[in-house]
DNA sequence: TCATTTTTGATACGGCTTATCAATTTCAAC
DNA sequence: GTTGAAATTGATAAGCCGTATCAAAAATGA
């Protein structure tokens, strides 16, 4: 039994419930997604191009899609880029970055993730991701 | 005296620190822009055609990038354009985005905002902004 | 196996943003 | 107010990312 057995009973799930079949590339590309964080489908062409090199962008791009649809993923626009988060992945954390220097520290707040539980409730929504981003100064920077 | 009196010393200040010239363009696209909350470039682009028709867009996008190196405004992506928001406007808010129909909520909580100046001087920052975006199903797309 | 429907891969295309560059404008020094 | 070096502008070409297109291939169910 693999180790992605989970999410991969929900992607079946999902192609099931609308037409769409069970293909060689979307277990492909669902294995390489699950043991990420968040990545790009560039960067997944580069690190799937040995196991097949004849795997196309688009499949690519078309795939991430089809996992955002089936709430595996997240995509997110980060610069010019689209990034897509794995959604079952534990543990997500939030930044402070110093507009001086770039440095960038993580950190994770249980009391500001129950209020944006809260915010999103009071609106009907149910989260599945955040972002929080914070700029400022660290304290070197701030003279 | 300038209703942007202060946004305008912000814009000449960092000029002044790096060798740019403040121009008739820049004065225009600053008073267009301190007027909004958020404003893609193409938005202001034609905002500002009849002022001055023969403002190019690449001027804008580069006067709103300028703006961000400046500290007064932001450029959030969404879906595939950039947004600039205006830093200095009152009330500065967060998006709940719903992954399925795109719908935006904007929110404003003080308490999630009271505890980032916490996490923020905790670790020796000093916060200049922010960016919250929570991701989720809203009710309807929730089925 | 066969027939039907979906998927794939290659690539063309489109939208948004940046790079390029000659002409113009700014601004400090005279 | 002129002058001249340096920055900016505007027009447009180029670039990048993601999607659309479509013939060939693969998957599903009878």
């Amino acid at each position: 039994m693999s180790k992605h057995a989970k999410e991969m009973g929900v992607l079946k799930d999902h192609l099931g419930k609308h037409q769409l079949k069970f293909t060689r590339q979307r277990e492909l590309i669902l294995d390489a997604f699950l043991k990420q964080e968040h990545i790009t489908a560039e960067e997944m062409y580069h690190q799937l191009a040995r196991k097949d090199p004849h795997l196309g962008l688009a499949t690519i791009y078309r795939t991430l899609n089809l996992f955002c649809e089936a709430g595996l993923a997240q995509a997110r626009h980060f610069g010019t880029q689209t990034q897509y988060d794995n959604i079952s992945h534990k543990g997500h954390h939030d930044h402070l970055i110093c507009t001086g220097c770039g440095k960038i520290v993580e950190f994770e707040n249980c009391d500001i993730e129950r209020l944006q539980e809260e915010v999103a409730s009071r609106n009907g929504f149910t989260i599945q991701t955040h972002r929080l981003e914070l700029y400022g100064l660290c304290s070197r920077c701030r003279h």
